[in-house]
DNA sequence: AAGCTTAATGCAACTTTGTTGCGGTAAAAT
DNA sequence: ATTTTACCGCAACAAAGTTGCATTAAGCTT
């Protein structure tokens, strides 16, 4: 199976999603880390620690893959059924710690949902 | 600006948004299409058809571009905040016409809502 | 119906995101 | 210290989508 080694590279990867509740767009991460691991590696360290639980990941309106930090998830179940919301002004993209109200549908059995909010968050809007 | 002409090669896509509600992946429309018409062709009439209100798009979950027709939109509004929905079984798409509740948030005005709901549907849930 | 204007199309080449295979490296375990 | 095995880098690949440009064909005009 394999287990998740706290290597350099984890721990460089991890410190990254620390000084922020925003989440991460896959790509600026590889940019971002550029000098210091292949770009293989950044994918397969995120992978990892998404089948572990510690971040969790969903696709923006663009099809651009997103990474954040998971709060309260494991590797048996990821709690990211929270929205995911974008500002337009400066592009950020945060977790949402609200409830989403799944609705029921006739002759629709729903067991998940991803929600993509967008909008003008409070700094940009002043 | 340009005017979108009801070519043949038009006609042909839209026929192929007539006889379903469900959406279309891009990619199973240029499999479809590609002794009939060029890929290029095909993002390209999608692109003109989406902006004059008649089609609209949205990204699952993998991040490919799904496509369906429009109800009610015009080239000024789309009125695509309906939830999407994806059958884990028959892996079909379709637009639930049901009005989604866009929650408020303190300090976020939001302005959209893409909302992704994976599941089953009636006739795979028998 | 012939000619003209311009939107629409095909093709090839390209960009970007993400994946895979494999040889080499380094972290744990013994 | 040696062995085991997870981890990493590199290069090559794959797939989705885009762009530039030459050609074709709608739809007007007359």
């Amino acid at each position: 199976m394999g287990i998740t080694r706290k290597t350099k590279a984890v721990k460089k990867l991890l410190s990254l999603f620390e000084p922020t509740v925003s989440a991460i767009l896959a790509v600026d991460l590889i940019a971002q880390l550029k000098e210091e691991m292949n770009k293989t590696t950044v994918y397969r360290i995120l992978d990892r620690l998404e089948n572990e639980g510690v971040i969790h990941s969903f696709s923006g309106s663009n099809g651009l893959k997103w990474y954040a930090k998971c709060t309260g998830c494991s590797s048996d179940k990821h709690n990211d059924i929270h929205p995911h919301f974008q500002c337009t002004s400066c592009k950020k993209v945060t977790c949402l710690p609200v409830e989403i109200k799944i609705p029921t549908v006739k002759n629709y059995t729903i067991e998940n949902a991803a929600v993509f909010l967008v909008g003008k968050c409070s700094e940009c809007s002043s």
